[in-house]
RNA sequence: GCCGGAAUGAUGGAAUUGGCAGACGUGACGGACUCAAAAUCCGUUGGUAGCGAUACCGUGUGGGUUCAAGUCCCACUUCCGGCACCA
């Protein structure tokens, strides 16, 4: 009899083994193919990991692994994302410097991903808070500056009240700060920007052409909301200056009864001298002022506005005069600030038309305008509009296109919903930014030999009450001199997000100790671009937008060998608590991997979480259903008490296991790993059967369990007499010959019910089928005295329609 | 409101993309082993009726297409994600 399966004894032995022989070190011999396989590095957070983390992991250590059988030279790394808000917080608590809490947290995560096994290329680990590392981030966002895609602007920036910092557009939700919930507020600061906006299109377009899950593109597709439309000069009664717009139906210019400037509207400055109820636009610009975004939006019920008494726009269709209003439900921050209302076919334009007594004119006839607003632009025909009546919406939009441009007044506009990155950061924790600010030359960046720009020491890591970073107090710091005349210069206190490391770290992985170079062009010329890339759907419009909009730009100025970082991108679902709601703390339904290891061991734990469900939907987790996995490893272990005397594949069990590796082979790669694992289980049924397996039979399983339990296949494979570790072994081929059974059985349905299974010889042709199956004894009572009107023949099944 | 995803036994989920619904696991029940328990092994397990072979019903709801629908079409309901006054 066998030992019973000691999995603590079986990891440890095994993981030492690998680290040994350093076997999961990428091979830097570029003749073989290569395969790239990425996961999303952590945030060392003082929590360690969390069960999220071991499912994206095996995922690809799965991929990886079974690459490497397939003779692929396999680059699969780790490193850390170790920059951001946590750690700072905690080093203002305590006083402990940052880097010291997260070489601590780091050295936790390492040693729990190393507990679990995972197959990483450890010698090529990289850490986005070594100085090593955020030269080069110093020295790409220099590169953006060179190129004028990073810039200072004075704009309201969506300002964390609680973490004193301003974030990104994609790090507020609702309102709220993404890190910390805190409330979000409008604030205007200097702050260091980048143009993301100049490649809107090139995101969309490149999308065509990567192996990205669909809703990862749709999501990207829709963050960068592209719209296609018309801008429109309206001319300002009494003035020379045009109101400019932008719409996307401008075939119902026709219909545009009034306009509506966004309260920020620089014209409202300019004109306040013909603007009569001046003291009323004033207190309505106030109160919008003080209102956030959020709160300016999320109140989307009654519409406010004021009418700029005195300041009269000309609908260049009509030649009428139209009112110009203020409200806040126009935003200065997208198209012009302005818009032409045309509340007949624009449900928001209608509402406020309502609100306020404005006149609405149909302009597409084929809804009903005095119960809401008509906004199809599929159904409706073209009227009171002069030259256009009578076409459809799409024909209509052409010919006023046509005319504006005619006229000069207008011209084809596309707009995008994305903005500007918002690159500073208000905070110690971060890269610096190697510019300084000189008097005489104004931002200047440092020389390439003076990165990377360490940050200082300093005692108090609190952001400063005037909102800057506590870089701010580190005078001595601050104080340089400007690189270009040699006079007195101040260094930026800001600093990058912790978006900036994460934006090109896979180029760093494919050669990460090199000082000369963020990365060789041999190196990149060979392993980019990431071949296979999971991650969460959180990261769609954060990280994966940005890491795509970086690597575009090093494309371009020649860096990096290709236009997108990855050609693949899945994402897995996220795992709920035992209550089906999400993990958290206060929920108090956290599951943590720790527990889950010590009780049943890293394979279970990896099988388990394989198992569970679609890799792609959320699911519950159930510690029960975990130690079912536990079961079922337990149960290949004692295989090893099954051996037959026999050797080779017997033919019983031959279609079975070819079966196996087939259905095995494909799900791994189609991510389907938990029919995958469901087919293993059944050989493994199927020899209990049995009662007996031999060796071969036994190895053959062994091999396709690897990937997902490594350590106790590897152990069994060893107590087989096996001189080959597994992880140097070849996947196996099926043979599609040995899939086929010598006899079939087959469904036969009489209308459409199935009556009866009628077991007939492989192979047989159409008719011959038929024939046996109406001659089958099984059949006759169906069919019977009843006419046989048709018989269908499909795969395994036999349909017989009779009257 | 818009864009995605989903709804299948007590339960997590399968179903070769139009072809025998419920694979595999969990739980439950029964049996074997044991002084006993645990572990293990072997069964049973969608519902209703029947001793039974069997019959009928059954994939969120209502219609439809088809020899055949969990899968396709039309109209809904509920849940989960994302976006949201984007002109």
């Amino acid at each position: 009899m066998s030992q019973r399966y000691d999995h603590d004894a079986v990891e440890a032995k095994w993981q030492k083994k690998w680290e040994e022989a350093r076997c999961f070190e990428a091979s830097e011999d570029h003749s073989k193919p290569k395969f790239y396989g990425l996961i999303e590095f952590p945030y060392p957070s003082g929590q360690g990991l969390h069960v999220g983390h071991p499912l994206s992991n095996t995922a690809i250590d799965i991929i990886c692994r079974k690459r490497r059988m397939e003779g692929y030279n396999v680059l699969f790394p780790m490193g850390y994302d170790a920059f951001g808000l946590p750690t700072e917080n905690y080093a203002i608590k305590t006083g402990i410097h940052p880097a010291k809490v997260t070489e601590q947290n780091i050295a936790r995560f390492r040693s729990q991903l190393k507990r679990l096994g995972f197959s990483f290329d450890w010698s090529r680990e990289v850490n986005t808070t070594d100085p090593g590392y955020y030269k080069w981030t110093q020295w790409i966002f220099l590169k953006l500056f060179e190129h004028g895609l990073a810039y200072k602007a004075e704009i309201p920036i969506n300002f964390c009240t609680s973490c004193k910092v301003g974030l990104a557009n994609e790090e507020v939700v609702d309102g709220h700060c993404e890190r910390c919930g805190g409330e979000v507020v409008q604030k205007v600061r200097s702050q260091w920007m980048l143009r993301i906006t100049a490649y809107a299109q090139r995101l969309i377009d490149d999308l065509d052409a990567v192996d990205f899950i669909e809703r990862v593109k749709t999501q990207q597709r829709n963050w960068i909301g592209r719209s296609e439309g018309a801008e429109v000069d309206f001319a300002l009664a009494g003035t020379e200056d045009k109101l400019r717009v932008f719409t996307t139906r401008c075939d119902t210019l026709f219909g545009a009864t009034y306009m509506v400037m966004s309260p920020e509207h620089p014209y409202i400055e300019k004109y306040r001298d013909r603007i009569e109820n001046w003291a009323e636009v004033q207190a309505y610009r106030e109160a919008a002022a003080r209102k956030s975004d959020f709160e300016r939006s999320e109140l989307t019920k009654e519409k406010t506005g004021v009418p700029l008494k005195g300041l009269n726009a000309v609908n260049p269709a009509t030649g009428r005069e139209i009112p110009v209003w203020i409200s806040d439900y126009v935003l200065m921050t997208y198209g012009t600030g302005a818009i032409m209302a045309v509340p007949a076919h624009d449900t928001r334009d209608y509402a406020f038309a309502k609100a306020f007594n404005l006149p609405i004119i149909e302009v597409v006839a084929g809804g009903d305008v005095e119960k809401e607003a008509f906004t199809d632009c599929e159904t409706g025909r073209m009227v009171n509009s002069g030259f256009l009546n009578g076409l459809e919406v799409e024909q209509a939009k052409e010919k006023m296109i046509a005319w504006l441009e005619e006229q000069g007044i207008g011209a084809r506009k596309v707009n995008y919903k994305l903005r500007d990155w918002v690159f500073s950061r208000q905070r110690y924790w971060g890269e610096p930014i190697p510019l300084v600010h000189c008097e005489k030359c104004g931002w200047v960046p440092l020389p390439e030999s003076e990165l990377p720009l360490v940050l200082p020491e300093i005692d108090d890591y609190t952001p400063s009450d005037d909102g800057s970073s506590a870089l701010s107090r580190a005078k001595e710091w601050i104080h340089t001199t400007c690189p270009k005349c040699g006079g007195p210069a101040e260094r930026e206190t800001d600093t990058m997000p912790n978006w900036a490391g994460s934006s090109w770290y896979f180029l760093r992985y494919c050669d990460p100790h090199n000082d000369k170079e963020f990365a060789s062009r041999e190196a990149l010329d060979y392993w980019m671009p990431v071949d296979w890339y999971n991650g969460g759907m959180e990261h769609t419009t954060l990280h994966v937008l940005y890491s795509r909009f970086w690597h575009k730009f090093l494309y371009d100025i020649g860096l990096v060998p290709t236009p997108e970082p990855y050609q693949k991108r899945t994402s897995h679902g996220m795992i709920l608590g035992e209550n089906g709601e999400k993990m958290s703390k206060s929920r108090g339904n956290v599951i943590n991997p720790d527990d889950i290891v010590a009780e049943m061991g890293a394979d279970s734990f990896r099988l388990y979480e394989m198992f569970m469900g679609a890799f792609d939907q959320p699911k519950p987790w159930s510690t029960t259903s975990a130690r079912g996995c536990r079961r079922f490893l337990d149960r290949v272990w004692r295989l090893q008490d099954m051996l037959s005397a026999e050797s080779g594949v017997r033919d019983d069990l031959k279609a079975s296991l070819h079966g196996m590796i087939k259905k095995v082979s494909e799900d791994y790669e189609a991510m389907k790993y938990n029919t995958a694992i469901a087919a293993m289980m059944s050989f493994v049924n199927d020899v209990y059967a049995k009662g007996d397996i031999t060796k071969e039979e036994f190895h053959a399983l062994l091999t396709l369990l690897n990937p997902v339990a490594p350590h106790i296949t590897e152990e069994l494979n060893e107590l087989l007499g096996y001189e080959t570790p597994l992880y140097a072994s070849t996947w196996p081929k099926w043979d599609e010959a040995a899939l086929v059974a010598s006899t079939v059985e087959l469904g036969v349905q009489v209308n459409g019910k199935v009556r009866a299974r009628v077991t007939v010889p492989a192979g047989l042709s159409k008719e011959e089928t038929e024939t046996q199956v109406l001659a089958a004894p099984e059949v006759q009572p169906w069919i019977e005295g009843k006419t046989v009107r048709k018989v269908i023949a499909v795969k395994n099944i036999v349909n017989i329609v009779v009257a």
